[in-house]
DNA sequence: CGGCTGACTGCGA
DNA sequence: TTCGCAGCCAGCC
């Protein structure tokens, strides 16, 4: 199996067990994915994927906890909204990484 | 075939 | 502290 392919199966399956309530990194995906540099690919194969409701892509945010991926939602406000009726916090437009940060756990494949 | 873009990030000036 | 840039690389002109 090619590389890419790869990469993107791990992608989306860390990116399912993301827990109800907890947000994680562009980046931390990456890296745990097996690509530290391509947090950008990350992104990118969100956005092949979006549209999918198997997978809970609103849960994916920026280092800071902005949330640089809404304009991909149906609606503005649809990621903001589906994160905080999950009971996650933010301050301003960011979400609150300090409390609701998830990082991929090694023991979780 | 070549250039540009993008749901990003870390580092150096 | 803020700002620019290289690295990443699959798609779409």
């Amino acid at each position: 199996m090619s590389n890419s392919n790869e990469f993107s199966r791990k992608v989306l399956e860390i990116v399912k067990q993301i827990p109800k309530g907890k947000v994680t990194t562009y980046g931390h995906i990456a890296e745990k994915a097996g690509a530290r540099k391509s947090s950008r690919m990350v992104g990118y194969i969100l956005n092949s994927y979006k549209g999918d409701e198997r997978y809970p892509f609103h849960r994916v945010v920026n280092r800071l906890g902005e949330l640089s991926g809404k304009q991909h939602f149906p609606t503005p406000n649809a990621m903001k909204e589906m994160l905080q009726s999950e009971g996650i916090n933010f301050k301003d437009e960011a979400v609150d990484m300090k409390s609701h940060l998830w990082i991929p756990d090694f023991l979780n494949e």
